[in-house]
DNA sequence: ATGGCCTCGGTTCGAGGA
């Protein structure tokens, strides 16, 4: 018998400047597990003392300025692992650990900038070294969820206006031909498994009315082995959450197994 | 109104984001 669990995912753009929203979010929606990227700070400045005290549990990889994960959980945070592998990078883009059995993967992709730049390289050579790491993990038998600000846009459904982003940053073949690359180690896309044809956002620019207008791309993504999809009841982006004063530009994903 | 942002660190701007 399987633990019912929700998991959802959250570029917070900020921890510290989203703080009291995080923290009501949870509050309300009760998730067990929350995979935050984009926190931007040091793990000895993370508020891990303000998720205990709505008995929440954390596991943070952060730096300063830049980038940063978590996880955010109401039961216990095993095997807590950060970084993909040994080589030397000094970003912090992932952190793991094991919730009821299940290895939960918190994960930040590299933006990439521009199609053809330096930083286009990394976040394909970052993409390939998750892949080469994840299949250690799918290998191991493990039930694996690995969600997060993947930074791509699968499909040109998955954008507002393809004219204006296909072949670009975030759209482009090879970045979706390395997203393949995740899916074939047996990880599946899990709002496309529940909501195959659905037009589903979870960024939104903060510029020119984006929400509002709802031009938006779908770049946040909960990836499942099969175990885990049988167990989906439903996938959803909180749009509320995006609501407001001072939201962050990315909505929460939120995936529920029974 | 026909253009419209936000974070961080560190100062009143620049880098980065997507």
């Amino acid at each position: 018998m399987s633990h019912p669990l929700t998991i959802a995912t959250w570029n917070v753009n900020g921890i510290r400047a989203r703080l009291d929203r995080v923290l009501d979010w949870l509050s309300r929606t009760q998730v067990d597990v929350l995979c935050l990227q984009e926190t931007k700070t040091p793990d000895d400045k993370f508020p891990t003392e303000d998720f205990e005290a709505i008995d929440y549990s954390v596991a943070a990889h952060g730096q300063k300025s830049y980038n940063g994960v978590a996880i955010i959980a109401r039961h216990d945070l095993e095997e807590v692992t950060v970084r993909i592998d040994d080589e030397d990078d000094d970003q912090a883009r992932l952190i793991a650990a094991t919730v009821l059995g299940v290895r939960v993967f918190s994960a930040y992709f590299p933006n990439g900038q521009s199609v053809g730049s330096d930083k286009y390289a990394y976040k394909l050579r970052w993409m390939a070294r998750l892949r080469d790491r994840l299949e250690r993990e799918v290998a191991s038998g493990r039930e694996v969820a690995l969600l997060g600000d993947f930074n791509v846009a699968p499909e040109p459904r998955d954008t507002h206006d393809p004219d204006q982003w296909e072949g670009g940053i975030l759209c482009s073949d090879q970045e979706r031909e390395a997203l393949a690359r995740l899916r074939e180690l047996g990880l599946h896309d899990a709002l496309r498994a529940v909501r195959p044809d659905d037009v589903v956002y979870t960024w939104w620019d903060y510029r020119l009315l984006g929400f509002p207008k709802n031009r938006g791309l779908r770049i946040d993504h909960a990836y499942l082995t099969s175990s885990l999809v049988e167990r989906l009841v439903s996938v959803e982006v909180d749009r509320e959450a995006r609501k407001g004063q001072q939201p962050s530009d990315h909505a929460p994903l939120v995936v529920a197994l029974r």
